[in-house]
DNA sequence: ATGGCTTCATAGTGAAGA
């Protein structure tokens, strides 16, 4: 089973380059983040034709998240239980045996600043509800944007971001409160080259200087982690033309 | 570099992203 993540930055734009990297890599499911459509835009018959059902959770102008997958999505979930939020960032649904949770964290914009409160607030709401979705779903990946490079290493210049938002202590122990529900950071289970990033900023010739962070995550759980055979970011769609700012990540689990 | 692109919603610029 292949599964990927990919923060798109308007499904509307990128239409054509995900159809290209669906035909190309042929994920069984493929999480979306950022796809900025109200559902009733949604490009569900150019995806069908393309061979992939879909479930989404979309609204005007901000965030946005789908599920793309081959075979049918089941036991589908809008938002995290109990956290009445407007925003759309989570949709979670069973493909095969395999309990998908799609996340578009929000990024905080400044440690000082509400929205940063929100994120936290948000995370520990996500972390209570996984807790109990892994006693349901043992076998479950949470795949998406993150909006939190775990270690320093994701950072291409850790100095210049020290404290700041998506690297603060707060939010990585937030990421490591993940790890310890038993999610594991399928990248880090194999030998990466340095300086492996999944986001560069649009401007400052970033992706051409690889001023970047890893920020696009699959965690998979103690179940599934065991399995996985490969974990990549794939780099290409980053160097087409109006690219995504995030490049997709992929994880391959052989199931028994 | 003091936010230097890109998106969307707008019909001039402004908000937000990371």
């Amino acid at each position: 089973m292949r599964i990927a993540t990919w923060n798109v930055n308007s499904l509307k734009v990128r239409l054509s380059h995900v159809l290209d990297w669906l035909a190309a890599n042929q994920p069984d499911a493929l999480c979306l983040q950022e796809t900025k459509q109200q559902d009733s835009d949604f490009p569900l018959a150019e995806l069908q034709q393309a061979g992939y059902q879909a479930v989404f959770s979309g609204q005007k102008t901000y965030n946005g998240v789908a599920i793309l997958s081959k075979s049918a999505p089941a036991a589908v979930q809008h938002g995290i239980p109990d956290f009445p939020d407007e925003q759309k960032r989570v949709i979670a649904a069973t493909i095969g045996d395999v309990r998908i949770v799609c996340v578009y964290v929000p990024n905080g914009q400044s440690v000082d600043s509400d929205k940063y409160q929100y994120k936290l607030q948000w995370l520990a709401a996500l972390q209570a509800w996984l807790k109990a979705e892994l006693v349901k779903h043992p076998r479950l990946a949470l795949l998406g944007d993150y909006n939190i490079a775990p270690e320093d290493r994701d950072v291409y210049d850790p100095q210049a971001w020290a404290g700041n938002v998506l690297v603060s202590e707060p939010e990585r122990a937030a990421f490591h409160a993940l790890e310890q529900l038993g999610l594991h950071d399928s990248f880090r289970l194999f030998e990466q080259a340095d300086k492996s990033y999944s986001w560069w900023d649009y401007r400052m010739m970033a992706f051409r200087r690889n001023m970047g962070l890893r920020i696009d995550h699959i965690l998979l759980s103690d179940a599934l982690a065991p399995h996985c055979t490969a974990c990549s970011i794939d780099r290409a769609p980053r160097k087409l033309e109006r690219p995504s700012d995030h490049t997709p990540v992929m994880a391959e689990l052989a199931l028994p």
